[in-house]
DNA sequence: ATTTTAATTAGTAAATTGACGAACTCAACT
DNA sequence: AGTTGAGTTCGTCAATTTACTAATTAAAAT
């Protein structure tokens, strides 16, 4: 998220017009004076001022990333207030459970392990690994403040699983919807099946899953796999 | 959108481990081989080399700019597919008609003139500008290939009409799910309005209308607006 | 009215960049 | 075996950046 952060505000500072005035306006966003910012730095203040004044006229990447770092990591030390208001990310209470694996397990491995049955998903693509699963409650999922960004843990190529899934049309229109997509979508003990689902999943490429097992027990199969 | 990358490129190359890799990967993404890329900067292409090979430990920003911007132009007039191709938009038959505003025009200006109903929305946000709208099947919407990519033109800042809508949730689960959000969603001629549209509109602040015009009706409406 | 704090401007020395050309490696063709 | 194309390395040097100090202006706070 940091990272995510940093390398935007370095792409508007490089591509702005006036780099120094773009600078300045991400010092006012992190509530730092010239003066702070130039110690977080080590330097003296008007270095921080030539720079927003655009006395050089192409400082070097070194110095934006500094800058840019100095200010994120300054953010952090305060508890990432300014970091996270930017992502409004927030409230994740609709994870269940969310782990990565150390090594790729295939699809096909952890549906039978889970009593899966497949209800959308080509066989070449059950063969590919996924390196960890996310379980969500459907419902909180889309009510809970941008739980969105939350899904995904280190790698995308993973295996998300809804709960209180009632015909499924809502989690597959979120994941159609949302630019990062899962390997397989497993659905908790649904009432139904929405002929709409499966079209999305088969449209995404997506795996698409039911199983009758409760979280605690998926949970506790999975603890099996590294 | 070719801003918006060059953004994003530069982003990733000042921030970068390796600046010069980075450099490196768009170049080869943009397809260009050293010496190519030297003559659309007019430079030599040992120039080009030392960059990628990290012989300048902090070039300048400048230098950035111009190779971002280079390799993007040169994409743009080879008919931007790489640029196009890294927004993933495709088929966008499901928009019937998106525009763009030259100046702001407030959100309660706009309802009134579509003879909108407020379903959802705070007086504050009512006065906001918004920048241009489009108008969207809502099931081709999501059934087409990623339009979600397309819905905004250059401004996030607008309103998005859905057509075809039956009880207005897939259409907010969509947005909810969406990292970009409009301002305003206005729903044409709906069957009904299910209450988690309302409850999603209200977390994500965002004004929900509807309206009993249809799509020809709105588009003629919309043409005085500037 | 005076002091502090924040921001700006400018001169300067040392370090670094930006660009060149020439020599060199390494595959891939012919 | 020889040529071509793509990429790499490196010495060179003018132009620029980086960071300093000191002086100056502008706004807030006492």
């Amino acid at each position: 998220m940091q990272k995510q952060l940093t390398r935007r505000m370095a792409g508007e500072i490089v591509i702005s017009e006036k780099p120094g005035d773009t600078l300045k306006k991400w010092r006012n966003i992190f509530k730092l004076s010239q003066k702070n910012l130039a110690s977080l730095l080590n330097v003296k203040p008007s270095v921080v001022c030539d720079f927003e004044k655009g006395r050089r006229a192409s400082p070097g990447i070194g110095t934006v990333r500094k800058f840019v770092e100095a200010m994120v990591e300054y953010d952090k030390a305060q508890g990432g207030k300014i970091v996270s208001s930017m992502f409004a990310k927030d409230n994740n209470s609709a994870v269940y459970d969310i782990r990565e694996f150390n090594t790729g397990t295939a699809i096909d491995k952890l549906i039978k392990e889970i009593d899966g049955e497949i209800l959308s998903g080509n066989d070449d693509i059950l063969e590919r690994p996924i390196y960890g699963y996310t379980i969500v409650d459907s419902l909180k999922a889309i009510t809970t403040f941008n739980v969105f960004g939350d899904l995904y843990g280190w790698s995308n190529e993973r295996a998300i699983f809804f709960s209180g899934v009632h015909f499924g049309r809502s989690p597959m229109i979120a994941i159609r919807a949302h630019p990062v997509k899962p390997r397989v979508v497993i659905y908790i003990k649904p009432k139904a099946i929405d002929k709409l689902a499966t079209k999305l999943a088969e449209m995404e490429r997506i795996v698409l899953v039911k199983t009758e097992l409760d979280e605690d027990e998926i949970v506790r199969i999975l603890k099996k796999f590294n």
